[in-house]
DNA sequence: AAGTTTACATACAGACATGTATGTAAATCT
DNA sequence: AGATTTACATACATGTCTGTATGTAAACTT
């Protein structure tokens, strides 16, 4: 076979995490087989063995390709509450709008088996949830001392409740395809729960 | 072969699916051979194939087996909310004590790819979700007419976002080997949850 | 008591996936 | 310009799983 240009070979590889995702939110990745995947990229088995060690690399290669979808950092302005509910809109409505996103975690929430070498990838995801936590529980620690929440609300644990409510919330919003369940209320979920932390006026 | 008396034939039918709850657990569904299965039931793929049809329809029987966690009318005396936080405290608790449920619901969130024979089941679980959402707004509905709750309180709304906290919770408690993110402080968790639906009196 | 059905074990046939080894022509290095 | 990698395609060797067909002795049925 000719050799392909460095250029070229990285579209290749490009084009196998494509078709990866697409074939694993299709079948499952566990189904999936390299020989269906290389297929679809107009590849032989030949180039995916090349870029990639085996299906748990491949699958490694389609999260690193769609990033997090969590991203605070976008959201330096506001107040703290502000900040939070910005960020997880923002996630959400990736996922309304950009497919790649949508396919990528409904793989990993709904059709990826997280044993032998995917229970790593597991670990990586709970690692994930430690970082929100650690973002969330700040963001709720400034809201408190800005006088933004009650100074009862336990930051640490509001967080904890926080990456449930989104855990869920992301969970149930990619299998509700009919929308009956939140996918019609995202908005005034997240609007709603992050509310429930705001400091009430006295009435 | 010897031809096995009803209750025999019960009995193993129970074997093999016990078995199958543990091999799924261990090694996941779509990796699961029903030859594995069958061995460590003590009998052969004969078995296995008279019982069930196939692998999905296994894995039913693995659900059923295991019944549903969530069982509000368990409670039936107290307030809406206490029920309400009873009931979730009863589910978390039985993933607690009762190693077979714990390992039929990581299996269902975390081991399982809801692709091809298995997208059905999704749509049960979907299903399980509507059934929870009724019951849960019915509670708070309850709780505002009863004054537990604000009267601005949306019962559908705060139900769903109870449907997300709850699935949320269930899947990180399962992952959280360790203790890190949820599982030591589910109690509170959940009492925390309830609480931010409870109306505030006046400062 | 004979006939029928049950509850499996065993055997068979075929499909499919994996990982590696090998070949090769062009790109890149020196 | 020659030597060396590179980026694959092809071929091979092997294991594994599935579904079904068939056999059989004991449990039920009548």
């Amino acid at each position: 076979m000719a050799r392909k240009t460095k250029a070229e070979a990285a579209l290749t590889r490009d084009r196998i995490v494509t078709s990866a995702r697409q074939v694993f939110s299709r079948e499952g990745v566990t189904n999936t087989s390299l020989e269906t995947v290389a297929k679809e990229a107009g590849v032989t088995r030949g180039a995916v063995y090349w870029h990639f060690r085996d299906k748990a690399d491949l699958f490694m290669a389609v999260r690193q390709q769609t990033g997090t979808l969590l991203r605070f950092d976008d959201f330096r302005t506001g107040a703290a509450l502000e900040r939070l509910e910005a960020g997880l809109q923002a996630a959400l409505d990736r996922l309304r709008t950009d497919r790649q996103a949508l396919e990528t975690y409904e793989v990993m929430l709904w059709k990826c088996e997280y044993v032998g070498a995917f229970a790593g990838v597991r670990k990586d995801l709970m690692s994930a949830s430690s970082l929100f936590l650690t973002e969330v529980t700040e963001l709720y620690g400034e809201a408190v001392r800005m006088k933004q929440a009650p100074a009862d609300l336990d930051p640490a644990l509001a967080a904890r409740e926080t990456l449930c409510f989104y855990a869920g919330l992301l969970k149930l919003w990619l299998a509700d395809e009919n929308g009956v369940t939140v996918r019609g209320e995202v908005r005034q979920l997240i609007a709603r729960h992050v509310a429930g932390r705001r400091l009430q006026k006295a009435v």
